[in-house]
DNA sequence: CGAGAATAGTTTTTT
DNA sequence: ACTATTCTCG
């Protein structure tokens, strides 16, 4: 490389490379010659060494850059991969393949679908859509969907395919009542997706897998492109995926699979962790690499790794071992309930980064927000973290949860331009062919599948032919459909076809406002619930459209649906300094954060009650909790909520149970929690102590409950002052500040505060810390304090805080 | 026959 | 709470 050196020598592209990697990094980085399974363990450098392999294969071996596939789990991972390549290889970084595997079929197929006769056009079901047609082929072969649950039908269906079995495949190894019923509901599905020329996730892989079988041409030509084929997060992938790894390493065989057996989290999703197995097995000559020294966290968070995770019992072995500090003890603490728990991660974030504010010159480097995670085990979860982030002004960012693109409005739209793309489409034509209503109702849109079915067409081809009058004609006399049915069946039908033949004139953003206004949808939905809102999502989705404009203009519309129907929560989470991150413990697998809280540490929560009874599902919990608890580097904080609410009730529900995992950590490695103006804090831990000392879960239950009722000072909970109560064990808060009660409710248990008025009235000014000015929109008793709507200019947008906590000031 | 209202059932994790 | 299905009315 062109630089100056000091020393005599330039440096080797290779000791540049190698520079700062520990010896088996180098030795992974430098086996490049055949199979090589590496065993990765968290915080190894993991990413590291994958990026410097590539590198070393580019600049050192000579590979180009184009010969190499690096396949990981997100496109989020793969995006980071290339940017870290980027100072490694420049430019030619680009010329590198990293993709999801579910991408890199997806592209293969659109490319060579043909020679396995799939439309060039089609379109990617998700699971939503899936469920639509699995639903349909029940109705079709008369199934009663009580007995034979679609979701469960969905899922033999998908792990059928996950293990590349066709329906025949399927139907050779079924062995029971219900194994047939799978079958014939899935050979029924394979026509409607046909018929639709669409396929769904499962598909993208097995019919690579296929294609690669079927057409030697074209699978040569793959495999001799591919010098090197890597796979990141191997633990995670299932029998399809691994077995086109193999097909598209059969030429060169140069495979390199990096994962890690106790990060394993997605057999639920048919991953399989017997393909490292398989591995050594295929591949009797790979080579194996061990990468144990961690680089990520303190001593003490390690160390209840390793504890937590020799509990499993199905797991070989690891050495994890780092050089770093013993650092600050781990915090485990109660709540009483999920707003309490919510509570104290806000008020424990705010201490911790407290510190840095606003100094001139350097103060204490205490973390900040972006340093800050919170993961929990259902996104239902995410909630109370959410509302405590708004009432106290703590700017959060929320990964997957409510998906983007799964919201209805924005799948609306999709469903549109699908079947701009691909008329066949029969799920998207029947979520939005009544919709703005047209007066086609389910009645008709039976006979309108029915005729389709017969006449072996899709549901808009019938509808095409209703219009021209060609193959109903025969049948007129008894044509089900009445004249309005049929009027409006050819009016939609008109709209579709009318756009999809402006589709060359048109660009993409035409389109979509071709169809919110040619359809009537975009008046429609002002109309509705919250109208002005979805539609704002509308024009976000709009905007993210204008990214394909680049493209030709036939190409911009399939490339932006495919985009949309294979990015992950994940893939969209940006790298903000300002801003805490609330995330599910699947989605934190492969990221770190000097901070992690882990919320929900209870029974039936995690492990899931769903997973509670099965030894190997019960395992795979507790991997889960252990990938949560490697994420952190610095400081480490288990959390549970003595009551949780369950589906609105709020706190409602009866007492919970400390999870099982908490006592997997050494006591030693714990501490009190950081906050000083809890006086319940040394109770609590006592509770878990107890628990751990082997006095069993039930009474450390028995004890927090006492303490529970005894620190708030209640009176037993009664559904009418739910809020009330909850913001009784508020408890730092209780004590620092003063609550105020409106009058309007003076009946609250032990009511000894006076009613006090509001600081602030409609129409203020506010300057807000976080979010800056504001104007007060309402301003309401809440819980003992006040909650105030306050609109926010510059993209802040408007939000509910507590007057009592929000860092406000009124301003005129 | 369709549209909105009432009611029943229910999701753990996601490419 | 949230949706998906069923019920009832125009």
């Amino acid at each position: 490389m062109v630089s100056r050196r000091h020393t005599g020598h330039p440096r080797s592209a290779a000791e540049q490379i190698l520079d700062g990697l520990n010896d088996n990094q180098r030795e992974a980085v430098t086996a490049i010659d055949g199979p090589l399974l590496i065993i990765a363990g968290p915080g190894s450098g993991k990413t590291r060494v994958i990026t410097h392999r590539i590198a070393y294969l580019v600049r050192v071996v000579g590979i180009t850059p184009y010969g190499i596939a690096a396949v990981t789990f997100t496109n989020k991972a793969a995006r980071e991969m290339r940017q870290r390549l980027v100072p490694l290889l420049g430019q030619a970084a680009d010329r590198l393949t990293a993709s999801t595997f579910h991408a890199f079929c997806a592209n293969v197929l659109r490319r060579e679908g043909e020679h396995i006769g799939l439309d060039r056009d089609f379109v990617i079901y998700d699971d939503t859509d899936q469920m639509a047609l699995v639903k349909r082929a029940l109705t079709e072969l008369e199934l009663d969907p009580k007995r034979f649950p679609p979701r469960s039908i969905l899922s033999g269906i998908s792990s059928a395919k996950s293990e590349l079995l066709g329906v025949e495949g399927l139907a050779h190894r079924s062995g029971s009542y219900w194994d047939e019923i799978v079958v014939r509901a899935y050979e029924r599905y394979e026509d409607l997706l046909r018929q639709c020329s669409a396929v769904d996730f499962d598909d993208l892989l097995l019919r690579t897998y296929r294609l690669f079988e079927r057409v030697p041409d074209v699978a040569q030509k793959y495999q001799e492109r591919y010098v090197h084929f890597m796979i990141d997060e191997f633990q995670d992938t299932n029998v399809a995926q691994y077995a086109i790894a193999r097909q598209l390493a059969r030429h060169h065989l140069n495979i390199c699979v990096v994962g890690d057996p106790d990060q394993s989290i997605y057999t639920w999703r048919n991953a399989d962790i017997r393909n490292i197995l398989s591995f050594q097995d295929d591949y009797p000559k790979a080579k194996l690499i061990a990468l144990e020294e961690n680089y990520r966290s303190t001593q003490t968070i390690l160390d209840a790794a390793r504890s937590l995770i020799a509990s499993n019992t199905q797991r070989v072995d690891k050495d994890l071992w780092t050089r770093n500090g013993e650092g600050v003890p781990i915090v485990i603490a109660e709540g009483y309930n999920e707003e309490d728990e919510a509570q104290f991660v806000i008020r424990e974030i705010q201490s911790l980064t407290k510190n840095q504010e606003s100094v001139v010159g350097r103060k204490k480097s205490g973390p900040s927000l972006g340093d800050i995670a919170v993961m929990y085990r259902v996104n239902a979860q995410s909630r109370a973290l959410e509302e405590a982030c708004l009432r106290y002004g703590v700017p959060y960012q929320v990964v997957g949860g409510m998906k983007f693109y799964q919201r209805q409005e924005v799948k609306d739209i999709i469903a549109y331009l699908r079947l701009i793309a691909n008329p066949d489409d029969d799920v998207s034509l029947n979520r939005v062919i009544n919709l703005p209503t047209r007066g086609i109702g389910q009645r008709t849109l039976d006979h309108l599948a029915r005729t389709a079915r017969g006449a072996g067409t899709s549901q808009f081809a019938a509808i095409k032919s209703l219009s021209d009058g060609s193959v109903l004609d025969r049948d007129a006399v008894i044509s089900p459909f009445t004249a309005r049915a049929k009027t409006a069946l050819i009016g939609f039908g008109n709209l579709i076809k009318s756009i999809a033949d402006e589709r060359e004139d048109l660009d993409l953003l035409d389109i979509i406002d071709a169809v919110l206004e040619r359809s009537g949808y975009q008046r429609w939905l002002l109309d509705q619930e919250r109208g002005e809102e979805r539609m704002e999502n509308i024009h976000e989705f709009r905007a993210s459209a204008r990214d394909y404009l680049s493209l030709g203009r036939t190409e911009a519309l399939s490339a932006f649906l495919e985009s949309v129907s294979l990015v992950a929560d994940v893939d969209s989470m940006e790298d903000r300094t300002d801003a805490i991150t609330l995330i599910t413990l699947h989605q934190a697998k492969g990221l770190e954060f000097p901070v992690v809280f882990m919320v929900g540490m209870e029974e039936g929560l995690l492990p899931h009650s769903r997973s509670m009874d099965d030894p190997t599902q019960l395992e795979e919990e507790r991997r889960l909790c252990y990938v949560g608890v490697t994420r952190a580097k610095e400081r480490l904080y288990l959390l549970r909520a003595f009551r949780r609410g369950f589906r609105g009730m709020s706190g409602g529900s009866e007492p919970g149970t400390p999870s099982r995992f908490l006592l997997d950590i050494p006591q030693e490695l714990l501490a009190a929690p950081t906050q000083p103006k809890s006086p319940a804090t040394g109770n609590q831990r006592s509770a878990v102590r107890r628990a751990e000392s082997g006095e069993g879960v039930r009474s450390a239950m028995t004890e927090s409950r006492r303490e529970g009722i005894r620190r708030t000072k209640l009176p037993t909970p009664s559904r009418s002052d739910n809020r009330e109560r909850s913001f009784g064990t508020i408890r730092s808060v209780r004590s620092s500040r003063a609550p105020n009660v409106p009058g309007q409710r003076p009946a609250r248990a032990g009511s000894n505060q006076a009613a006090a008025s509001p600081r602030l009235a409609t129409g203020d000014k506010v300057m807000h810390k976080v979010f800056g000015e504001g104007i007060v929109m309402e301003c309401k008793p809440s819980s003992g304090d006040f909650e105030v709507t306050i609109a926010f200019k510059d993209g802040a947008g408007v939000k509910r805080l507590l007057l009592g906590m929000a860092p406000i000031e009124k301003v005129s």
